[in-house]
DNA sequence: AATGAATGAGCATTCATTCAT
DNA sequence: GATGAATGAATGCTCATTCAT
């Protein structure tokens, strides 16, 4: 059973959710986000202390699966077929992704000025160190430049991101299309 | 001889690119672009009827260029080594970036909020579009997804962008690297 | 046997006199209070119709008390020691302050905004009536400056408050600083 | 000639004024000082960055001269009659509030919350610095209890500020008064 | 053309008080 | 009696835009 608490509580989170999605984090009004609720403004600080706290609180679960995945271990062991760590990396994300859309979607592209705005740069930046290491123990005998790993992985994470962004609640099909996605695109980097 | 006016004018522009670079067209300030450029606000309004008025002079020529090149017809002719077209339109995006560095970054990256916050996806579009087509030329025997054409375009665009707002001027290196972006990426799309 | 009803009127005041003390009357939040005393908002109002409500009921004694020193019948009979009489009022006012303290600083320091905020002056027009006829009885023969006089109260009464403020709860010791600060103070007044 | 400029900001500072002296700065709202000048809010904003600054405009003139007050040095020669130097003081700070009635009876009074809500506490100290070493230089044998010191203090600068806010602009008439008053305290003190 | 004061709506946030439960 | 969500007005402050000079 719901309590009215939580009635009203995900009423707030689900015109928030729609405000941030639209507007994103610094054009967003909590005047608007009060009347697309029906709450009043100051009953929304009753629930939540600040419009940075309304943010956290939605966002809160999706940060802390993407930093877990962020934080993972890789098995960097020789025997490694090398794109596999980052295709893992890339259904992981999938995962996250099936289970928080619109946050993932919010958390990736509409956080400016909030204090997640660096998420995205952070799953690239892991992702750089993956493609930077995978690429070192293929035994390419020339360096990647830098430069270029770092816009392989934008690249990565930017399609994954579109990939998931539009498409509908199929799991299976979700995951069918990752994997299409990431055979097209390793096939490059790692050849 | 550049007249006062040319003078006045081209002291706002500057100013005002440095803010919308800085800060995005959205929290981009008159006030501050009026005393970055000692220009009083009030003449800035009498050179540019409006904030979004200011942005479309300043961007009008890269814009312009961009959409020519989303216009420009390909010779899809069926010799075409298939991702000559694509590396060709890159080659265009690269030099249209390289002659218009800040604009192009502001365009792609700072404008949400203005008028053409949507000329990313119209790149991206016309990037899917030649990739649809050339993979189809190639003889393929199964269609591409139109959402796996997407994302690659979005990776393709994306990657590219991220590699233009990290080079230097040196427009040699800056073509290296991208033949070397290019070559990684549609290895794995022609293949 | 103190009932329930009394328990949580106790925990009430206690919190807000501390609040109050801390912030003063007008800067003092009824939330605060209510977080303070583990008393939710609401049920405070039903004990106190209004924060001036709860200021009044905490306060009303200490002001019954100082009213009552104030509307107080001195012996002016033409043997008395002039100072005798502000000397005694004094240690009345010592006295109500010994016996509370809180009470007593909140009143004198903390309670702009509220009905009691002229407590103070009271206190010292009543002294300065006070030193108008004892100087008179001295048989001076120029007239004291009804200024001067009122001058001379609020030194009298804001010395005092000071030193109640910053003296600890001996009481042998209030008495002793009383005494030499009076002893001070009057030496001028009436010499 | 009066710039309209001036005008403009000679209304918000009077109406400015007369709010925070009916309310003290805390309890001034920017709202009421813009519809009291007939200025709009965002207007006097134009004029004043902030209500800190505001205050702080209207102020500052006279907390430099208080403050340089406090700074002085004071002569204290053997041969000097001891209580002297802090007639001299007082006489400074009537000559002070002689040309800022309205400011000083703000600082003193109406400065809570304020950048400026200590500047009663510094003129107390500097009198309670004098004080004892007036006395001691005296060549009292038992030191002054600092509290008593402190009181003594208190009842000076609390009892001239109160003679300075009910003294028209006759200047004669303020340091006849003055002289009295301090005629009276200080004969208590060093006699 | 140039100035920058003026406007008015908007922003996040707080608070005493009320009231359905 | 007790709860704490709900209200609505208030707070300091910002900003694109206008307009008298």
């Amino acid at each position: 059973m719901q309590t009215r608490k939580e009635q009203v509580r995900g009423k707030i989170v689900s015109a928030a959710r729609d405000e941030f999605l639209d507007f994103g984090y610094a054009n967003s009004s909590m005047r608007n986000i009060a009347s697309k609720s029906d709450i009043t403004v100051g009953n929304i600080y009753s629930y939540f202390s600040k419009k940075d706290d309304l943010f956290e609180s939605i966002l809160k679960g999706t940060v802390e699966e993407l930093l877990g995945l962020l934080n993972m271990e890789f098995d960097d062991s020789d025997e490694v077929i090398a794109q596999e760590s980052i295709k893992y990396m890339a259904h992981s994300v999938a995962d996250v992704f099936y289970r928080n859309r619109t946050n993932f979607i919010i958390l990736m592209d509409k956080s400016a000025g909030s204090k997640y705005e660096n998420i995205k740069s952070q799953l690239i930046s892991r992702a750089c160190e993956r493609i930077i290491s995978d690429m070192e123990n293929k035994g390419n005998k020339k360096k990647v430049d830098p430069l270029i790993a770092e816009s392989l992985s934008v690249s990565l994470i930017e399609g994954l991101i579109h990939l998931f962004k539009h498409t509908g609640k199929d799991k299976r099909k979700l995951e069918k299309l990752v994997e299409e996605f990431l055979t097209v695109v390793l096939k490059g980097f790692y050849q």
